[in-house]
DNA sequence: GCGACAG
DNA sequence: ATCTTGTCGC
């Protein structure tokens, strides 16, 4: 998969709102897009080892067959990471190891499902939106708690799956709450780059099955992602 | 100083 | 995100 380069991304932290800034401007969630429309959909997510100096990342990208929903390929990329975590700039600290991992696909996905926002971030550049410059596919990002924009509180949906309530900021509905399953806690959908708000609402819950509130292929990559941490703890164990 | 805080 | 035992429930 022929990627972007990431630009460089240990600047200074004032930097990063002008990077995002930036990048917000060309963001496009206009686009209708079905998931008849995509043959492979892909699943990001990262887990980490250690702490401060010496954290190691772990990320895994699942490919799964749109249509048989069997995994079809997979990348990996293990490497320290040197950014913290700051509330609102998620990316400068998970992009280098997820294109690094991208690159590896011989396939292109048609879609990437992330674990984090889209555009309901108070610049509109969650990771789901911001990696879609490096990803060049549609992006969509389906986060597990609530990040709050601009003092703007979400409606709790009714309690069967399927139903979801907009999260409007500043008169536009940047993202939504949805019950994936019923009685269970709502994920919080919104579109990263190059798909609607609708769309990314019925592919995020046409992907979830039972066995989790999050969609199927964001799943897999969280698992997946724990496996790679226990081999790597293992083998550090045993090879010192 | 206090509260908020995607992963 | 990660640290962690048992425990309530289908």
């Amino acid at each position: 998969m022929q990627l972007n380069d990431v630009y460089s991304l240990r600047t200074e932290p004032e930097e990063f709102i002008h990077i995002q800034e930036r990048l917000a401007g060309q963001i496009d969630v206009s686009r209708p897009l079905r998931l008849d429309d995509l043959r492979t959909v892909a699943g990001v997510d990262l887990a980490y080892a250690g702490e401060e100096e010496g954290e190691t990342g772990f990320c895994h990208i699942a490919v799964f067959d749109a249509a048989t929903m069997q995994v079809v390929e997979r990348a990996e990329a293990v490497g320290k990471i040197d950014v913290p975590y700051i509330p609102g700039f998620l990316t400068f600290r998970e992009l280098p190891l997820i294109v690094e991992a991208a690159r590896k696909l011989e396939t292109v996905p048609d879609l990437f499902l992330f674990d984090g926002n889209g555009i309901l971030h108070p610049r509109r550049m969650g990771i789901a939106a911001h990696s879609s410059f490096f990803l060049g596919r549609p992006t969509i990002g389906v986060a597990k708690t609530y990040f709050k924009v601009r003092e703007t509180e979400y409606v709790e949906p009714e309690r069967e799956k399927g139903s979801w309530t907009d999260i409007i900021v500043d008169g536009e509905a940047l993202g939504r709450a949805v019950r994936t399953s019923a009685g269970v806690k709502p994920v919080f959908v919104s579109p990263g780059n190059g798909i609607d708000l609708d769309s990314a609402t019925e592919v995020a819950l046409s992907l979830t099955g039972s066995e989790s509130r999050l969609p199927i292929p964001v799943r897999e990559a969280d698992m997946a992602t724990r496996r790679m941490r226990r081999r790597w703890e293992e083998e550090q164990k045993s090879c010192p």
